[in-house]
DNA sequence: AAATTTCCTGAATTGTGATTTAAGAACTCC
DNA sequence: GGAGTTCTTAAATCACAATTCAGGAAATTT
């Protein structure tokens, strides 16, 4: 055995992956076997999977807004901010655990009101964190908007969610790069900025 | 009895309607309530469900496509033909069973090719829609695109998308007519024309 | 290292849902 | 309106998955 509450812990992320795996209608078998362990054994951390469940979620989206976060961490320039953030924004293939999450979540949110709000406000952070870059760059003098920031880092957001979906439904032509080239076209007309991708 | 091979036409709608309403997980007993006879009769005609569902996802994605084509009938005036394809394009409310179906499919899409090849194929669609509505602008001199028209047309249908995705969980602040703003507020940058919303 | 607590397993239980089947009802055709 | 076909039901069957539980293993405490 190891360390005391230390499954607990990994159920979480087992549950995580086997939701990307499985979809919602994920199998406590499943999430045992990721876990390496018996159902039995989840049972006794999260007596009711729904719970389990929830707070996986909860935990994956947190991650993943995080993990977007982080990534801006060193960069100071307003253009480079945005095309960052929007690099993240997207997934880097079919198999992207995080947003195979989010895309399963999508379709329950319409009669699940718990997950509804999980990604509800998800997607209102992530708006506020495009308004904040936005901002900086009009403060900074490098952009000029043509609209609203709320309807730009709204729209940003929604790109972003929509050719996720489309990456996991395996389009043939809009992969990572494609998707990326996309959004920024968006926000160089919004912006009035070039923001160059080459990298 | 109704006439001979009623039902089975009849499943279809159930079908689709069951499945808006309970998501992928749907059951053959939910299918069945909802055409108003017993699993037994469902199965004589769809021995399996599996068939069913795809052959009521493909024939609900259709009718949803070809209600937006109709839509634009009467309608010759470019700037007003995009304004009516994105007023249809996002879902009227919450409730809307057309675009519930279609998002409790997206997260399938990851797992099963068949889901994934039905949505991509609609998106390609719809994507072709709105490059012919583009180009006839341009042809017009109505429109002056800052954007090519497949990256206006596969932006426009990804913003339908996300917004459909909000709604559907019940944002409180995005409903049917900022959705459409939102939409338009991208469409009127693209394509230099002011497309006024008052109706 | 013994005692205690926490943790995990494997088998049994219970419930649910798809599928089969035999029988009967409804429709069509003549 | 009767024969034959198509359709539908209700009960039985089968498979699978969540949950419970008693027993034992592993960690922690003393």
């Amino acid at each position: 055995m190891a360390r005391r509450g230390a499954l607990k812990a990994n159920l979480l992320v087992a549950a995580q992956r086997a939701m990307a795996e499985h979809g919602t209608s994920v199998r406590l078998n499943q999430i045992a076997s990721e876990a390496g362990v018996t159902a039995g054994a989840v049972l006794y951390h999260y007596p009711n999977m729904q719970e389990l469940l929830f707070e996986a979620n909860q935990s994956g989206m947190a991650r993943f807004h995080d993990q977007r976060l982080e990534a801006l961490a060193g960069i100071s320039d307003p253009a480079a901010r945005l095309i960052q953030t929007i690099r993240t924004g997207v997934p880097e293939g079919p198999e992207d655990p995080d947003v195979r999450l989010l895309c399963a979540l999508g379709g329950e949110a319409a009669r699940n009101n718990l997950y509804a709000l999980l990604l509800t406000s998800l997607f209102d952070r992530q708006v506020s964190m495009y308004q904040g870059i936005l901002e900086m760059g009009v403060a900074s003098g490098a952009f000029v908007l043509r609209q609203d920031t709320i309807t730009i880092a709204r729209n940003l957001v929604a790109l972003e969610d929509a050719y996720g979906y489309r990456m996991m439904a395996k389009h043939p032509t809009l992969g990572y790069d494609s998707a990326v080239e996309l959004i920024v076209e968006y926000a160089r007309l919004a912006t009035g900025h070039p923001l160059p991708l080459e990298k």
